[in-house]
DNA sequence: GAGCACTGC
């Protein structure tokens, strides 16, 4: 403890040298249990200095020996960036060198690289050019508490290679409370293979290393809140009046309820009393763009309290300095699937025990705090201990694609960290089966299953891609995909006029729908707004985003040049009602005949067995046109509302042409 | 007739 306070009286905060990090003093013991134990789990405080440290410690014990790796996971790309930059500060070395790391369309790396920072979809990735992943002596996954679906993967990719790899560390960093679950999934069924390895070692064991964070005051609600956003509302203006400086951090579910929130406090902080400092409120959520979220890092002027309004966002992925008081309203939008449908849905879920405590440890970064939960004690004991696994929520296609292309043919015995629902990985099963990838015995065909797996798009667009060339429209299709995988973040300004949006959006619009218009904005922006940031903000569309379907572009063309498909890009023209429009459309509909809709006399659609009413988005050019039958990108449940997005009109014969089987089934 | 939490290859 004297120790924490020598810290934090004397070490500057932006610098804190890693020999006092509570995690120096472990050293020789975090080393020895590596050693020993083929698989360590890791608990660490925010601030433990795990990630950073870790890799440095295994480098200088040796583990680097023989041109081997240290690969670090991460579950997000800006995480694997910046914590490498830290540690190749340390270290002294330039990034790239000793110290590197790899994203997508990012490889800062070199032949000199020990410790390889990256993300864990890239490294499943690798497996699939070498599957042991022989080039890695220790392989650490961070934040693994998280479960996200590629961590877990990732996991029970490691706990097989393992088996093969005996002399394999795997490191996983984790929270308190699974702990003992990843524990017990590298133990079971571990016994069997001992005769495999010489020395008596034990599997795993469990390190616990403390943190740097201040003491936080939880306090609840004696009775339930009826308003959730009006009470936070409210605790935010008291806690401005009541309580001693320091920033304030409130936990809201989405867009809306924040830009509520943000305008009722610019409204009511007129009304505060005289002599009392300023409020400033300040939204923060992924649909801002860079420079919008920058505001909440910035410091606020001189007698003025920050109020930040921020969704998840702010749970994990963003830190932000100088928070002292939380205020957490209880819920989240979690996604959540629909197996029967095939609709996502996105719902505003109470919090998991585990995330209400992330939550409120924002509160003490820099010195004690305070968290105001906007629900009763009693309710808190009834929440669940952690947010079920994504793994268990989602459409699990293009994982079992993947797998399949890792060779691992029996998914269904996969060893996962939690098994998915069954109706989960028969819908996926069917439809890769529909559209080719699988057969009969559910084995990957070749080459359509196996070049599908490669390409980095959901399996329905990797189909679509690949029947490009039989089509004449593999330049397009491209395009398509790279666009497609923007989700939604193609235009800006909805808080512009609704005309102005309207009539900017119009200077693109194909009659053929949205896909078309999509794949006229890209060849806009390559021709005439690329250089020149003023097109993309003349134009309502979202710059960065663009750039980034370039990048998407080039790699998935690099992919079909490789399968050897010539890729044209000669412009041509494919305006209404020529040729190469139909050619597009067709080629759709042999990826997305199971994403088919009709449309009714009152404007709605609905899907091909009639029993599910399907309402254009109104981000969709179908929104207010008329159309009969339409294929669609995307299907997703908001309110009470089923929503279709990105939507092309297409020939109800075509369907029928394209798969037959699909649509015998179900007739 | 009116709008998606967060990641990732």
């Amino acid at each position: 403890m004297a120790e924490y306070d020598l810290g934090a009286s004397f070490i500057p905060a932006l610098y804190k040298p890693a020999d006092l990090l509570p995690i120096a003093k472990h050293r020789e013991a975090l080393l020895y249990l590596i050693e020993t134990n083929a698989v360590t789990i890791v608990v660490g405080q925010t601030g433990s200095g795990k990630s950073t440290q870790i890799p440095q410690f295994l480098e200088q014990a040796g583990w680097c020996e023989d041109g081997k790796i240290i690969a670090v996971t991460q579950p997000r790309r800006v995480a694997a960036t910046t914590v490498a930059l830290r540690v190749a500060e340390e270290v002294g070395c330039e990034i790239g060198k000793e110290v590197g790391y790899s994203i997508r369309f990012e490889d800062v790396t070199s032949a000199s690289t020990r410790i390889k920072f990256m993300t864990d979809g890239l490294l499943i990735r690798e497996a699939l050019v070498d599957p042991l992943l022989t080039r890695y002596s220790v392989v650490m996954v961070d934040e693994a508490h998280e479960r996200s679906v590629s961590s877990d993967i990732l996991l029970g990719l490691l706990k097989k290679i393992r088996k093969r790899r005996p002399e394999l560390r795997i490191i996983i960093s984790s929270a308190t409370l699974q702990a003992e679950d990843f524990l017990r999934f590298f133990t079971k069924d571990a016994a069997d293979e001992v005769s495999d390895t010489p020395t008596t070692d034990q599997i795993g064991s469990i390190v616990s290393l403390e943190g740097r964070t201040y003491p936080i005051d939880i306090l609840y609600l004696e009775s339930p809140a009826e308003d959730y956003v009006e009470k936070c509302i409210s605790t935010a203006l008291d806690i401005h009046v009541s309580e001693p400086e320091g920033d304030i951090l409130v936990f809201l579910t989405g867009r809306e309820e924040i830009e509520t929130a943000v305008q009722a406090i610019s409204e009511r902080s007129a009304q505060l009393p005289p002599h009392s400092k300023s409020i400033l409120p300040m939204p923060l959520y992924a649909g801002l763009t860079t420079e919008q979220q920058m505001y909440v890092f910035e410091e606020a002027p001189a007698n003025t309290r920050k109020v930040i309004f921020s969704t998840n966002i702010a749970e994990a992925s963003v830190t932000i300095n100088g928070i002292v008081y939380v205020v957490d309203c209880g819920f989240v939008k979690l996604r959540a699937y629909n197996p029967k449908m095939g609709i996502e849905s996105l719902t505003a879920t109470p919090v998991s025990k585990a995330a209400a405590a992330q939550r409120a440890g924002r509160a003490g970064r820099t010195k004690p705090g305070k968290c105001f939960r906007l629900y009763t004690e009693e309710s808190f004991r009834t929440l669940p201990d952690a947010t079920v696994p994504e793994i268990q929520r989602s459409n699990l296609a293009p994982f079992i694609l993947q797998l399949k292309a890792l060779g691992i043919d029996n998914v269904l015995r996969f060893d996962f960290l939690t098994p998915p629902p069954a109706e989960l990985m028969t819908k996926a099963l069917e439809l890769l089966y529909s559209l080719g990838a699988l057969d009969d015995y559910a084995k990957l065909t070749k080459p359509l299953g196996t070049r599908m797996a490669e390409l980095a798009v959901e399996p329905m667009m990797a189909k679509t891609l690949l029947s490009a060339q039989s089509f004449g429209c593999v330049s397009e299709i491209l395009t398509i995909a790279a666009m497609t995988s923007l989700g939604g973040n193609v235009w800006v300004g909805q808080e512009e006029e609704k005309r102005r949006v309207e009539s900017t959006r119009r200077k693109f619009a194909a009659e053929e729908g949205d896909h078309l218009t999509l794949l006229n904005v890209y060849q806009a922006f390559v021709t005439k707004g690329r250089k020149e940031g003023r097109f993309a903000h003349d134009n309502l569309l979202n710059f960065k985003a663009l750039t980034r379907a370039v990048s998407i572009r080039a790699q998935l063309k690099r992919y079909l040049e490789r399968f050897g498909i010539a890729v044209d890009e000669s412009l041509s023209s494919y305006g209404t009602g020529n040729n190469k429009a139909e050619q597009i459309r067709r080629c759709l509909t042999t990826g997305y005949f199971a994403h088919a809709a009709r449309m009714q006399p009152d404007g709605t659609f609905r899907n091909v067995s009639g029993d599910t009413v399907l309402h254009a988005h109104p981000s969709s050019l179908m929104f207010n046109r008329k159309a009969d039958w339409v294929i669609f990108h995307e299907v997703f449940e908001s309110g009470n509302k089923i929503y279709i997005r990105d939507i092309t009109k297409i020939e109800k014969g075509w369907l029928l042409q394209y798969a037959p089987q699909y649509y015998q089934i179900r007739s």
